[in-house]
DNA sequence: CATGAATGAGAGTTCATTCAT
DNA sequence: GATGAATGAACTCTCATTCAT
């Protein structure tokens, strides 16, 4: 059967519009609370037509995980930020995680983390799909950098970068749960990090 | 009507052992997949009990979140820990936090975690009853630390606190997801956190 | 408004082939299970345009019937029969059945059976138009024969009737059901079922 | 778990009741069309208690096949049958047969049979546990019967059983299709099909 | 006349909750 | 106080039917 484009694009919109509303839908009521007819509400559309284009309940959140998945992807062209210094590495990267965040809606990652600290088998999927990537260019950067001297040589790399995405995971946890200085303060937070990450909080050695 | 406090005690020892089993329960399913029947069995009581002693099944997870906020109180004597240094106090404290999360048991954590971020009604009362007072101890020291010069001057306290704990956070999230480096060097994290942040991940001055 | 013959046409060829699909479609899933998307696919048609042949899915089934009597009727020149010994007739009579069978595809007759045993509507109408006709030339011959002596004078000739036409309706359920000795020895079944009608399974009196 | 005779008891009564609602809504609407708040409301209980007494709705078709299973087996002391001349045995058999199908009600048979010619899961079933049982005995005396002589030894003894069992399924569908014939002489079709197949349709001999 | 996406009534099934025992 | 059978509202999912294109 040859694809018709113009079909394939109102099916493609279709999908969108019932995931956006589905979006909607579970990130107020979560996704067990949440019927399908909420989501047909929200798309506004029938109940049924969800159907034509979702195998089931669980096909949503699915739709929903690829696509986050997609945004995740799409960019990250890191050539040129190998050739930075760690600093600029460092701002560079946690400031495009957070405007993943930001550009995705938190609802998202509001309905996916809750599931996937229910459901194992999206656990599994997730973790492969989404968190194992997000580490994976910084470990390579990272095991570079520990090659120029330019980070101490005794870390554990693998713990480490572990240790600074659950900090990403944590502040994006913190965001969901309404904290206000995270919320108020969202746009200063990497910049703050990196120098955090890369200095310590402690004051300068020269200042004392 | 007075209180029987042999029927109180045989009470609350029935409501532990509902309570008990709803956390297992929960974190076996999640939720909402287990039934009450599921709570009922494992507890090895009929299914109609429970209701002798909670009234929905949203009093379990109430019930198991006021537990959990009850160990979290139930320590913390931090008077001694004022006087420490930067160093040891950090050390102290993120070891404490560390002990409470794996003495708990982490299902706790993914019961509650999975359904705060989903009920607003929850997120408020978990915020204000158990990630608030975590903040609480730790902003007091701080704001000393920085009067007597042992902490940069120029942070900024409240936000950086956050980040401090939201790394904890994110760390009980990976290691909820299953991630294998956090699960298998969980005693050495304390410790590497501790240095990670007094002193951030750039080699020492002096080495260079 | 005068009908175009060729559009009739058309029109016949457009149900029948509809038909042809419901009939396959009715078979392998039985009337209830299959859908009429299934039926639209088995025929290469859009679903909608089985509504513009037929009213809805009963009328389906009501066509499939309709055909079936047609076949049944559409032969049946028995004015020599008529002049045949019994044994020759009854052979006659019930090759022919045979024939109607076999030749209609027993799936039809699945489709149908099962569907009459439940709907008294359609019950009614196969009674009346399909089981009963088959009845009545057999009835009208043995009426003869017996006034001509050629058949026992005591029999109750309705009664005898139904339990010949039993027999074959059974055979066709137990051909249905898959019984391997009946599917096996399909063409011997109607002269051995003439021997057996008419001399019974008794050793022939002269033998013993 | 030890079994309580009392609790086993109530079980099963109303496992049954449930049944018999179940063959009366099933006869009525046929199992598709007939619902489980049908049967519910015949049995006047819940629909939902349906549920803690059988799996789906498919277990109640099951159960009702069980149930007419157990019947069909119920009896049969056949030792003495064997003793008995042609004539008595398969008059006795035939009997026997009507006796079975008319006290179970025509009903279950309308049921099982209808769904049996549609679902080949359920005939494979039906095959093995009624049809086959009911020709067993039967071949088991023939076999004998045509040994010492009192049939004739140039039968198909397997098919021709078939044909007899296929002449009682045959009367019985046309007692369910309603045929007035059928219905009228129920009680005197066993002895005269017992007549017509010993000695058949045919005049005696000695009477030409 | 053909199409097939959209519809929404209705089905089977689950399960929190009640209450007679 | 403990029980667990009964309840029925609510959910997911199916599919006959319609109708704009």
């Amino acid at each position: 059967m040859p694809v018709d484009p113009i079909q394939e694009q109102l099916i493609q919109a279709r999908r969108n519009q019932i995931l956006d509303a589905a979006t909607t839908a579970f990130a107020q009521k979560g996704y067990h609370r949440a019927t399908i007819q909420d989501v047909a509400k929200v798309a506004g559309i029938a109940a049924g037509t969800i159907y034509n284009y979702f195998e089931n309940k669980t096909a949503l959140l699915m739709g929903i995980l690829e696509r986050l998945n997609e945004t995740e992807r799409r960019d990250d062209d890191m050539s040129q930020m190998l050739k930075m210094d760690s600093h600029t590495f460092t701002q560079h990267y946690l400031r495009r995680r957070f405007e993943v965040l930001t550009q995705n809606g938190f609802e998202i990652f509001q309905i996916v983390l809750s599931e996937v600290l229910i459901d194992s088998d999206l656990r599994a999927i997730y973790m492969a799909q989404v968190i194992e990537p997000t580490f994976a260019l910084a470990e390579n950067y990272y095991a570079q950098a520990v090659g120029s001297g330019k980070i101490r040589s005794d870390a554990d790399i693998a713990l480490m970068l572990r240790l600074t995405s659950a900090t990403v995971v944590g502040i994006l946890v913190l965001r969901i749960l309404g904290d206000r200085e995270i919320v108020g303060k969202w746009d200063q937070i990497p910049d703050l990090l990196t120098t955090m990450m890369l200095d310590g909080i402690l004051p300068p050695k020269g200042d004392v």
